[in-house]
DNA sequence: TCCGCCATTGTGGATATCCACAGGCGTGGC
DNA sequence: GCCACGCCTGTGGATATCCACAATGGCGGA
């Protein structure tokens, strides 16, 4: 069960209404924005689901939208609406990221299939971020010498050598080494390897 | 210094020589087909480059040629040429991999630099694939026995629990650890899982 | 001034690993 | 029949790690 829902931004209260009564009929709950400007007045980076943005809107463009939304690093997968063929505008703004584009007119169904794996994404996104976000708390509260020990037990070195490196006593790693393994919640070199090559940390 | 050329896939002999020559004209070296059931016929997966591919051709067409590509494993970048308007085609294009879309006309510069780009890519895709091809050779030495150890020490177990697993002595685990090390080039079990995690392996 | 935390160093001892060497059994290929 | 390889087990011993406990000094905040 998705706790997503589809934001519908689009200046034209027909559209609005016509898409919400489609995914309504489909089960998908929705709501409607008349401008990018409100959207991005209520924004933020916790928010869940997907869009669906006209392409040309009075004032903030969906254009202008998708980019701030870049740059406040949304996650929510972006669904456009064209009504104009512009192939390089479609393909640039699909390689930045874009989920997707559809042209109009198109079919009840499509829109709606679109709109579920949109909503899958999401879910997927979602759980990621999650678990990347435990790991960066856990990676944070690691003192800064705590940091510089695990780089190089990360590297593959023995605490003999990573004790010459930093020019402390062996046992002084030893001691960084454990506290480092309870901080990650590990209970070795490898699964401390493994947990972070796991994670895509900022 | 790149040591891939651009493939130039074209039914219309004007729009070849052109290109070739536009290129040549930036110091790029092309190659023409004139048609994608040629190029097909000497395409091998060791190939180097990019692709600039019309999307409308006689016989087999670029889109065709593309699913083939994909089918075969093909890594270069491809650059689809189009004179007509299909955003749903393009963006579906893009999302399966497609590294660009040019709408005809287009300038001699924008061409020039998505090549550039496509050649840079194509670089860096044959330093990875090359890795991993390295990796994978190493991984395809190890005896059954040996990916059984193996698995376990990546999910962090001691020697004494892995021999309990496999109910075998824990002296011959350490005779296969030895091994595994040595054949992957590593000298701890970090070093194998970061030398793993790098990897996108098949 | 006191307290908590970080960084450091140490003792003692158990467990895990690495290295070298040695040998047996089963299987498949020549 | 012989040989090579994989898998297995073992001895001996050195090195690396983990765990528990203990202590000191510096620093910053209450």
């Amino acid at each position: 069960m998705s706790t997503g829902i589809v934001h519908l931004i689009d200046d034209d209260e027909a559209i609005r209404d016509a898409l919400a009564w489609l995914l309504r009929s489909h089960r998908i709950e929705s709501r409607a924005w008349d401008s990018a400007e409100s959207f991005l007045a209520d924004y933020h980076v916790d928010m869940r689901g997907c869009l669906i943005l006209d392409i040309r809107m009075s004032g903030m463009t969906g254009l202008e939208l998708f980019e701030q939304l870049l740059d406040r690093g949304c996650a929510m997968p972006v669904i456009f609406l064209t009504g104009h063929a512009d192939v390089p505008l479609a393909v640039r703004t699909v390689k930045k990221g874009a989920f997707d584009f559809l042209e109009k007119p198109f079919s009840d169904g499509e829109l709606a299939e679109r709109v579920v794996a949109a909503l899958g994404l999401d879910e997927q996104n979602h759980r990621l971020a999650t678990s990347n976000a435990s790991i960066d708390a856990r990676l944070q509260s690691l003192t800064m010498r705590e940091k510089e020990v695990m780089k190089r037990i990360l590297g593959g070195q023995y605490n003999k050598v990573i004790a010459a490196d930093l020019q402390i006593a062996m046992r002084t790693v030893e001691v960084h080494r454990a506290r480092i393994f309870e901080k990650m919640n590990v209970r070795s070199a490898v699964e401390l390897a493994q947990l972070l090559a796991g994670a895509q940390l900022d």
